[in-house]
DNA sequence: CCGGCCCAGTGACACATGTCACCCGTCCGG
DNA sequence: CCGGACGGGTGACATGTGTCACTGGGCCGG
């Protein structure tokens, strides 16, 4: 028996995917979470043999549970299953130690094998997404200009970022510019959109 | 026995969906589609009692198949299930004569349940989204603001804007300050976002 | 202990953007 | 038939951005 806990924060996705798996008889949901927090509790509670979880979630991302739960060296065994093929997001979680990363653009039967190849001992990894993952690289920016691209996405002026940060404008600018410089962008809404496509911000 | 066609373009989403509204006896999923453009020929052969769809999919939106059904008078209540609470989303579909908008993140029993009420001739829309679709208002913007502010939206400078759209770049440029004044934003970025997070593009 | 990276800043310059006033033509409804 | 909205445009001006060069301090790893 396969013990499996799910996290994911639209309620009726939650649902619907419980009911999906409980169709297989090997399976059993024995915890279901709406956010992180709630996830690490089940999981540090139940100890399941699965986390199945969505990464974009109130309070803790997926992606942060997987990190705390490879800190405590958990036994349970992390599955991702997300809308976004961003490079960044499988990197971290690929550096988390999760065990699969599947899309939900995926049918629903390569799901089910997924979880009993990895409740085997298995790691699930898209083909597709890792070539994608290899081509992007890795995240160029430093901190301070990935804090700097947050705020200019949302429609800040130099002079506010800097304020926010507590910083020069001029410094601010300097960032902005080179982070554009750096993603091949012409300008801070290009190099935002870039950054945030690839899971880097 | 009520049937149902699903279109969700993302299969295990779709899928689930199903497992899940296939537990309920009185419930017949007739049919399934991953976008708009098979939603509708599934709605057209087996006129469903419900065609239960997502707005974002590939080819046509969810409320494009809605505003569609309603010219041809067809039988079939449409009923939107999405993520977005988007106003904008809201008031296109109360224009298509949907029937029922719901969000992902409500619980199962409430999907059940206003698919039961739409089956026996109801209204579902909750009223909290009613209202904040009132707060917000209508789509102020005229089509060449909106086609401006799209591309600008995408980090393309007036320039190129001007060449895509066959305008000046003065004229963008007047479009964009346009916009902005009537969204109250400070410049471009912040326009794109509120226009895009009340569903006007 | 030195080179290299990150953080933070300044000044100058070119160019892009935001704002405003004012222009024309078309089309539609009162 | 006239006013008003929309599409499209110009010119001028103030600000905001993007780019570059150059400065310094702190910290880390070879």
């Amino acid at each position: 028996m396969i013990r499996i806990v799910l996290a994911e924060d639209q309620a009726l996705v939650l649902g619907a995917i419980a009911a999906l798996l409980a169709l297989e008889p090997d399976f059993r949901i024995v915890g279901r979470a709406a956010n992180g927090d709630e996830a690490l509790a089940l999981v540090r509670d139940l100890t399941p043999d699965i986390l199945l979880t969505d990464i974009e979630m109130p309070s803790r991302t997926g992606l942060d549970c997987a990190q705390i739960l490879a800190a405590e060296k958990a036994r349970t065994a992390v599955v991702i299953v997300t809308t976004f093929a961003r490079p960044g997001y499988l990197e971290r979680a690929r550096a988390a130690g999760v065990r699969g990363y599947l899309l939900k653009d995926t049918p629903v039967d390569d799901l089910v094998a997924a979880i009993r190849a990895i409740a085997a001992g298995g790691r699930v990894i898209p083909a597709d997404l890792a070539a994608a993952a290899w081509e992007a690289g890795s995240d160029p920016l430093t901190d301070r200009e990935r804090d700097a691209l947050r705020l200019a996405e949302e429609g800040l002026s130099n002079k506010d970022i800097a304020r926010r940060l507590g910083l020069s404008p001029g410094t601010v600018r300097n960032y902005l510019s080179e982070a554009a410089g750096k993603l091949g962008a012409a300008n801070r809404i290009e190099a935002g959109r870039t950054a945030r496509a690839n899971g880097w911000l």
